[in-house]
DNA sequence: AAAATACAAACTGTATACAGATCGTATCCA
DNA sequence: TGGATACGATCTGTATACAGTTTGTATTTT
């Protein structure tokens, strides 16, 4: 309806873009060109020029003379991740009470449905690309050409913090995902009544819930059983 | 000393970069491949690829089977630009204080120098891109993979801008200026004194300063001559 | 046996040639 | 004279071939 282009290029692009929004390729992966030309039937010329575009999009690097990569998550990632999101988040809720069409409406509405339908039956996987859709309706209503970038390069590494730290431990995960659907329709009722401070709060509260479930992935309750002692100190 | 790397493809990039802040090249200029291959000595592939990255920078974008065009200034882009900024600046400059090094602060100071040695005895082009590379180092300083996507791109039209509206009327400009300069150095003490509230009213003066001054060119004062009347409206 | 070096295979970067699309111009028709 | 259409030149996108660099392995040397 949008897009009528049904190029190899842009398919290989969202075919790898969604591949490592979901981790089929790991953070580091190397790329091999030779195997992607084959695998999306191009030569060399237009798959360089795509892998280009990812690089700029934040999906992967490229090294000199060493190809391109999945852009790595590391603890600074993370660290920056939490400084950045919220903020970003906040602003990009509120330009999208300011903003939103109601075109852009029904297309959020939608995305939350697909989300509530990936919940109740679907994998980790269709979850996370849910909630992806979900989010970057917001950034379409935001509609504000400096802030999308940072914005669409957060969602990157959202999704791919979501697949890392959810995969197991799926019945606490229940509930806390159960609490992302009510802010989702929280903040969609927000946009509804174009109540930027509501949505302000909400994005806030939401990255608050996150934050929180990684805080106790790394940094899991004690176990009961006493661990070993520590090997006696050599000096002192 | 950082970067030993003189190949054809960067300082193709550079030069781009470089008459693109300044408004060698218009906004909306198409750029003709053929001609920057002369330009720099290389052949098509390569070029394309300095394409690719200037778009993902954001200085040009890239239409289907219509090539490249240098990015547009519409009213738009004034407007995406002043809701953002102020926030992102903000964001940036706190960050900035929490993290600047030793070797960082010593460019940024030497930047400042840059700025004011081009304040007496530079033309528009040497002030605005002194003032480019001083704010570029506080983005180094902040050191945010999610935020500086969007900062940078800010920082190309932040350019654009003052070339464009501050071209003429060289003397009202001189104390805006110098306005500037002071509030830079007001900058690098908060940085050195690891101050994040006074670096975030900083920003926000920055940007009001800025603000005002396009609003007095876009809205000018009324002239004192009487304008013409009006047609008479048609109706009621 | 460990380290260093030399060689070979694989990969990245660049140039060039070709196919397809777009845009301007000239011609034709009303 | 105005508009539409057809043709041609120009430009974009893709494939392929080649040169230079990197990396892994095997051999040699200490």
């Amino acid at each position: 309806m949008t897009d009528p282009d049904p190029t190899p290029k842009t398919a290989a692009c969202e075919d790898l873009r969604r591949s490592i929004l979901l981790q089929e390729i790991a953070p580091g992966t190397p790329l091999d060109e030779a195997a992607l030309c084959a695998r999306y039937g191009m030569s060399r010329t237009p798959l360089r020029e795509v892998m280009q575009q990812l690089a700029g999009e934040g999906y992967v690097v490229q090294r000199q003379k060493r190809g391109a990569q999945v852009s790595d998550m590391s603890h600074k990632t993370l660290r920056d991740f939490f400084l950045a999101a919220p903020m970003i988040y906040a602003a990009v809720l509120q330009l999208a009470t300011a903003n939103a069409t109601a075109a852009q409406l029904r297309a959020l509405k939608a995305a939350q449905q697909d989300f509530r339908d990936a919940l109740d039956g679907g994998d980790v996987a269709e979850r996370t690309l849910a909630n992806d859709r979900f989010h970057r309706v917001t950034g379409d209503m935001a509609d504000n050409l400096y802030l999308l970038p940072s914005f669409y390069r957060l969602l990157i590494d959202h999704a791919r913090i979501g697949m890392t730290f959810f995969h197991s431990r799926s019945a606490e995960r229940a509930e806390t995902l159960a609490a992302s659907a009510r802010q989702h329709d929280a903040m969609i009722a927000a946009i509804e009544d174009r109540d930027p401070t509501a949505a302000t709060q909400l994005a806030q509260a939401h990255w608050a819930l996150s934050r929180h479930e990684i805080e106790q992935f790394v940094m899991p309750e004690g176990l009961d059983a006493p661990l070993g002692a520590a090997p006696r100190a050599a000096a002192l």
